[in-house]
DNA sequence: TCAAAAGATACATCAATAATGCACTTTATA
DNA sequence: TATAAAGTGCATTATTGATGTATCTTTTGA
């Protein structure tokens, strides 16, 4: 019972294009590499999540040399329960088919799970990207320097 | 994101016996092997959620021929927010640490997420094993049957 | 017009862990 | 004392998430 890493790594992209493309340089592109040097993930894995992100419209993907991508949208209408719901996969918490189980017809437990499975995306459904940016400033700190050590190993 | 099929077989275990072990046979046992032809399966598997749910004192285990187990509480002393955490295991639905996120410090993300969780299990804090059997008299009908079928298999 | 820099796409592989299986032990009781 | 039950530890399989490789396409600037 964990998040996909998948799911987290939308939104650690997202956070960090809501921090760098601040008042300032809000047309300011990011590149997967730049997402990758500063989380130190993987180039590929990164590349199906932008490219997931862009579909569902939240970034704008664009390809080529000075290509990358930035949000679409403000921060305050990017909501987390659409994030999550559509990185996630909207899949019922339990399955009671595959194999099917015999109690279905009389069991009160799906949905109960069901509906405390909408509590939860309810609840984040009051929460957006411009949420996760409250610590705007420390954000942009910490990227600026996580960014910058791999520069640093790449000379060495 | 999905609960353990564990978990799932837990609540179906405890089921079981609450629908079995009624008001006329209230001292009725259930034994592993009874699980696992109404709900066809493995006995290893089940063999284990059985043992964890002595473990924490919701059924009483009795070894020996004749054994088997029963419920140790009554249907609405068994919230379903204590059996689902303890199966399930009550972890983080987001690890930030393995490996370590750069955004930590600043990161507002795990504790909204972390609300949610709570929010999901608060739901399932109000309701109990006697919810589960709501439907008493459709569930034994069920698990009657269910037991003969494979009884009519073993003789062919 | 071509080379380089970026994302897009398809496929392959690895790793983590849930799920299941097997063998054997212990306990109760008829 | 044989048998029927749960207990225990370890091995194996299956699922799927995570990651890697290769190649293609688009964009742009030298
Ligand atoms: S016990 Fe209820 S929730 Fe669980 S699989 Fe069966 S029908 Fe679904
Ligand atoms: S982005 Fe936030 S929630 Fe996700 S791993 Fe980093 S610190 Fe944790």
């Amino acid at each position: 019972m964990q998040l996909k890493k998948y799911t987290d790594y939308g939104l650690r992209i997202l956070m960090y294009l809501g921090s760098v493309q601040n008042s300032e340089l809000p047309d300011k592109r990011a590149t997967i590499k730049e997402i990758c040097e500063t989380f130190k993930l993987s180039a590929n894995h990164v590349n199906k999540v932008v490219h997931h992100l862009g579909r569902l419209k939240l970034i704008e993907t664009r390809r080529g040399k000075h290509g990358g991508f930035l949000l679409a949208k403000a921060p305050d209408e990017i909501r987390l329960d659409y994030v999550i719901r559509e990185l996630e996969g909207d899949e019922a918490w339990i399955d009671c088919h595959n194999p099917y189980c015999v109690a279905l017809p009389a069991c009160e437990l799906n949905s109960i799970v069901g509906r405390g499975k909408e509590l939860f995306y309810e609840h984040l459904s009051r929460y957006t990207l411009k949420d996760l940016l409250k610590n705007s400033a420390q954000l942009q700190q910490i990227f600026l320097t996580a960014g910058q050590s791999p520069a640093l190993n790449r000379s060495a």
